[in-house]
DNA sequence: CATGAATGAGGTTTCATTCAT
DNA sequence: AATGAATGAAACCTCATTCAT
């Protein structure tokens, strides 16, 4: 329905959308503020896009469609359980520094949205996402790689957390590059914290 | 002018409310949806309550004071640095095994909350509890008990964050208790997953 | 969704609705002209209907359902072709007379709401009330009640608009009842106008 | 500030804006459909009309120029009361033939606009239209040609209302043409479509 | 002639809240 | 304690219209 407009205005008005979407929760977000962000009125969105959902809808599957490049490209690797866990969680930081936004978005409101259909394709990504990151544990700990003791399903979910929830502190152009963060959780999640005797 | 009303009955309503505000954040809950999980209308919850508003403040207000009381014991024990993030750990993931649904409603809505100067005591609550763990981690450091190559700032954010997003998968009554999750899950911040060559 | 209410209350709202559809046709009508009319702010008709559309099917549907208890009864009567004719008509008048508004809205909006898959039932109703009228028509033609040279389907057209638009320019209360308006309308159609030579 | 443009462009377009607005009404017709249809951007229409109402009223009295051209010729042909009903009649239905959108619009709209001053010609063209008819069956009754016990008025509005309803149901290029449909009305209305002892 | 983008008024709907009963 | 009905503000969205290009 809407007109195809230029996809430069689109992509600058997704951002500012995106933006307010991840600091202020999606429903407690106006349609006004946006525009207000935007210098425009609340109506002219429209004409850009059919609805507050839409803007929600194309912010969300741009960013997962862009994820599972680059996690597909890192499965793909063949690189051994514990470097495939590195490179998941440094793919994940630099999609955290490129995508702030959309993945501060994803972690509020993905549970609720995988309800309804429109947003299915969150369900299914997120199943993907399992799959992945559960089996790379297992064969890690298959091949002795990973510790036997390990719940893997339990592993799995706080590894899983900790990387997204970096998206709500995380701030572009801080002090530490994704690259760093990333190291240092590794060094964390791999080694532990506690000084070896 | 709320009444005072029966206490046993405000807290079977804000265990509801709580119950709600958990599973669809608090501004997408309306106090009709609230209403009819209790069986009445809407316009009677404001026979024992002000406002929505002060149904979340009492919520979140009650589970920080619980919260305190355990931390502030856990603190006061003088465990040594490893021993104190283990026993903060255990007790936080005891407080979401009693307050899973206050949790969830933290994580989701504390940040922007806080600017409220009705909800300031969540950002009071948040440098306490700060200084406890960021506090904890640098003893730890100094005294040797954990790696000296440590950025304790991100390590206190990774550590925190993922005890609480916990509460958005835990069930109470599930598979493991909160002991056994705590077990693990210092297992693996403390000496990694990876096994020791 | 809509609180249960009370009916009488509803049915005021209702017949202060459809007397404004009627007036200004549905699209036209804003939902805060039925509330000034009926005395309230535009909002509170939403403790009563869930939607403006669904005020115009309950009026609709209500108005049907009575409608068919008439024209079933008089179907059901064996009053033989011409007999039926009219009291088909007159039935007919004496719905215009007691659900003016309703027939007015119908015969305006009927046609594009019949489409839409909750108002599938005008479709039925429309189909059903051919078949009554064409199969009465097909059967005085074949007892030589009526002209044999009649274009059945022609003369139903003409005859079922007649007797709706009436509802155009009824008022109730006016010089004529309806069962002199029938007898007038059954003398032009029955035996023409025109004086026999 | 509308340009002259070509007439042809012009006319075009008010065909297409005719053939939407009887297709789904004036009021939920939107400029854009309109646009749609005629294979241009809504913004587009206005370098050719001033506003949507303009297109409206262009349709309109454009359709009444030409239906009171047929209609004055036919009154000014003293064909005497019988065959002037005869000659109304069939002009009727070729004016719905030529103009059939442009009469199921004026059908739907016309009672509500004529409020409207710019609509003013409406009620005056009524009025003479009430005039005419009125006029050539009470000279019919008085002459002896139509039956003496009609309720003229009531018999008025039956013929002028079955007449132009017919623009809902006719459909140019069918099985019918305009006279042929003429004369079976005809033949009802005047000589009745019961079978005669 | 037409487009692309925006305006601004106004429409339907939602919802926290109030209050007489 | 709770109901039933209403309020009023604010939300999302629509659409006729304008205008620089």
């Amino acid at each position: 329905m809407t007109a195809p407009a230029s996809p430069e205005r689109r992509r600058e008005l997704l951002n500012t959308a995106a933006e307010v979407f991840a600091a202020q929760g999606y429903n407690a977000t106006t349609v006004r503020r946006i525009a207000d962000e935007a210098g425009m009125l609340a109506g002219s969105l429209y004409y850009h896009f059919d609805s507050k959902e839409s803007m929600l809808d194309e912010i969300l599957s741009t960013f997962l469609t862009e994820l599972w490049d680059g996690y597909d490209a890192v499965l793909a690797a063949g690189l051994g359980p514990r470097g495939t866990i590195e490179a998941l969680v440094t793919e994940s930081f630099r999609e955290i520094d490129r995508h702030r936004a959309a993945v501060a978005i994803y972690q509020k409101e993905a549970r609720h949205l995988a309800d309804q259909p429109r947003f299915g394709y969150l369900a299914d990504s997120q199943q993907k996402f399992e799959k992945a990151w559960l089996g790379t544990l297992e064969r890690g700990v298959a091949d002795g790689v990973f510790r036997a003791d390990l719940d893997v399903r339990l592993t799995y979910r706080f590894v899983r957390d900790t990387v997204w929830v970096a998206a709500s502190w995380y701030r572009p152009g801080g002090l530490h590059s994704p690259e760093e963060i990333a190291g240092q959780y590794l060094s964390m999640v791999l080694d532990g914290i506690a000084e070896r005797g």
